[in-house]
Order: C-alpha cells, then sequence, then structure tokens
DNA sequence: GCGCTTCGGCTAATAGCATTAGCTTTATGG
DNA sequence: CCATAAAGCTAATGCTATTAGCCGAAGCGC
C-alpha cells in the first residue's frame, strides 16, 4: 500500500480548494469525508496533519489572510489616499469572487484568548494594519483612524458578503453600486479628515 | 403518555431562543436534538411540524426578518430623511444584540426559484422596500435608489456582522464607530442626491 | 356514550459525520 | 541492516438527521 505523501499544507490546500468551490456556504459544507476523499486517504489518517475540523477551517482561514495581505499590499503599493482606498476595495472584492469560500472562512473570528489561535490572531491584525495604513494618506486625527478603519471594513465587507450570499436580487449594475459606496466611504473617510484639520487659506469663510 | 402540545410555530419559538441563545453562532450550531430536548419530546416527533432542519432554519430567519420589520417601521414613523436612516441603522444593531442568533439568520438568502421560499423572498423584499421608503426623504434620482439602498444595507449589515462575530478588537467606542459609519452613510446618500438635483438659488455658483 | 378518523407522539432502523484507539507498514537515519 | 518515528489503515463510539411504521389521544358524527 503506497503511501500519499500528504502534509498539512496539503490537506489545507485541498480544504482551502474545496472550500471556494462550494461558493458561499463552502466553508460550513466542508467536512474532513471529503477532504479524505479528495486527497485519497481514509479519513481518520487526517488527524495525522490536523488536529479537528474546526482547526482544518481555521488555518484554511489563515491561508485567505495571509492571500489577502498580500492581494492588497500589492493592489495598493505606490498609491496613497482615495486612489489607494479604491484599489483596496476593488481587490477585496475580486478576491471574494474567485475565492468565495475563502472569503467566508476571513470572518471567522479568532478566539481572543486561545494560546492556539495566536497566529489566528497576528494574521488577522496585519490586515487591520494595511487598512490603517492605506487610510493615514487621508490625515485622519489619530483617534479617528479606528472609526474609519471600521467603517471602511464595515461597507466593503458587508456588500461583498451581501453579494456573494446572494442578498441582492439584480445581478447588473452591481459594479455601479459598489463603486457608489467606494465613493461614499472614500468622501466619507475624506470628511473625517477635513472635519478636524485647520481650513487651508482657500477655504477660509 | 401525555401529548406535548406543540405546533409548528412553537418549534420555531423554541429554535429562534435556542438561536439566539447560541450567539453569533447559534444559527450554525442549531440542531434538532436540542430543539426536541428543549420541547421534552423524541427528535423525530418535529417532523410532524417541520419538514427538516434546513426547513426550520427558514422559519427562523422568517421570524427575524418579520420581527426586523415591525422594529423598523416603529422606530421610522414620523420620521423623513437622515433623522429616520438613523433611526432605521439605531434598530437593526439594537436588534442584532438583542437576537444574535436570529439576525445571523436574517442572512440566509432565499433561493430565487424554489416555490416553497416564495415567503422567504416576499419577507425579505419587504425590508428592503422599507429602507427604499426611508431613502425616498432624500429625493434621489430613480436609478440611484438602487446603489443608496445597497450602500446602506452594506455598511450596517457589515458593521453589525463584524461586531456581535467578534471582529473588532476593543470593545469600547464601538457606538462612536458606528455612529461615524451612519453619518457617512447619511452624507452619502445626501450627496447622491444633490448630485444630479438642479442647484438652488443659494447654491448657484 | 360509541366508534372512526386524524393527528401527534413514540421506538426502531439507516446512513453520514467526527473522533479515538490501536495496529501495520513505510521511510529514514544510524 | 535494524530501530524508530511518521503516516497510513481498520474498527469502534457516539453524535447527528432522517425515514418507516406503530399506537394512543383528541375530536367528530351519530
Amino acid at each position: 500500500m503506497p503511501r500519499a505523501g500528504l502534509s498539512r499544507d496539503a490537506v489545507v490546500r485541498i480544504a482551502a480548494d474545496l472550500v471556494d468551490a462550494g461558493g458561499a456556504t463552502g466553508l460550513a459544507d466542508l467536512t474532513l469525508a471529503k477532504v479524505a476523499a479528495t486527497a485519497g486517504v481514509a479519513a481518520p489518517s487526517l488527524y495525522k496533519h490536523v488536529g479537528s475540523l474546526a482547526d482544518l477551517r481555521r488555518h484554511v482561514a489563515l491561508v485567505a489572510l495571509e492571500e489577502l495581505t498580500t492581494a492588497s499590499a500589492a493592489a495598493t503599493i505606490g498609491r496613497a489616499g482615495p486612489d489607494a482606498l479604491r484599489a483596496l476595495a476593488r481587490t477585496w472584492r475580486a478576491y471574494a469572487q474567485d475565492h468565495p469560500g475563502r472569503f467566508a472562512a476571513v470572518q471567522l473570528a479568532p478566539d481572543p484568548d486561545a494560546p492556539e489561535d495566536a497566529e489566528h490572531r497576528a494574521s488577522a491584525a496585519r490586515v487591520v494594519a494595511l487598512v490603517a495604513a492605506v487610510l493615514q494618506g487621508f490625515g485622519l486625527p489619530d483617534d479617528r483612524v479606528i472609526d474609519a478603519v471600521r467603517s471602511v471594513r464595515s461597507g466593503v465587507h458587508g456588500f461583498v458578503q451581501l453579494e456573494l450570499s446572494g442578498g441582492f436580487r439584480l445581478p447588473e449594475d452591481l459594479d455601479r453600486s459598489f463603486d457608489v459606496l467606494v465613493d461614499m466611504l472614500v468622501a466619507g473617510v475624506t470628511a473625517l479628515g477635513d472635519a478636524t484639520r485647520p481650513l487651508s487659506p482657500e477655504e477660509q469663510p
């Protein structure tokens, strides 16, 4: 009986692909049985590489977070302000469309206390830090950055989530609606900076 | 052997309560076994009142949609424009905090084709129509209403979702962040109306 | 009050899942 | 060439949903 030559990474990769193939509910529908069948292995064998089904889901989330961070960084490099924010939003939506299951995994919140979730927490924090960095270009006061980050995450995340779970009816015009939302966020974050910055000469009343 | 006196509504109510007790993941964690235990009945007996576990989840979603619609209507009656929109947003967040499991069920998208989902589709459409009605007060051009509705839903839904799934770190300042987001949406929708409306006399350049 | 029908419960059985325990074989390193 | 660790296996447990078929309780016509 030849050996399958699995590894933890291989198992996670198989799971990530299965999860994407299952669309928006792919993560919920993930089972060890399917992973084992795809890998050509008996289900209990997976426990040599992964702690549990929940553990596997967490690792899929990690992969997704890393990919999303990498793509976001690539998309925003060399850009600043509204330009960077738009690129960031576009990247997130594109990632969700290309990887619906993985994107659902991004939503999995790590346990704030569990030590085995430390890597997950760090990875999630990296994405948030990236958003914060992009928003730095808007000259926000320090204590408003967190509000802006949360607003942007909420808007983009909410749109993408609704879109890929079928929450919007007409499939047409979705691109335009997304642009409208992103414009709102850009304007909102800009206003958040202006509200507390001293007026420039040409803005003087 | 005395009879339990169940009904479909009673079963759904028990399920809805269980789902709320389970927090953000309560809907995913719902099982017929738990419902049966709570009702004091054997699991197969539930099939006299409900078609399947998925069917039960769908009915929970229906209850949640109805409750959310009722609460939203009550909160926005007698209000218009920004005032109404703010009240709507506040109501959604409050509902999600009071009923995290039910709110997660709201996210369940009905099958656009399945005949048994007709009621679900109608109920979901009612909430959307209510949002559209609230946004009427902003004087948007007809073909922009849909963009505004989607943006508002995305922003509010996304924030609430992230909040109750633990996606935000510091529990403090969440109220302020939510206010910032809602202000962005109000300003954004207002701007969407102004952009295409002829300028009033005092706005003439 | 009597019987019939319907309805709401039951038990038993099947099948799929995650997970644990313990065995066996393969690779690997000395 | 052998010892050991890693990676697979089968068997077993216990949970889940779901189906089938039984049986007593409630309500109805008479």
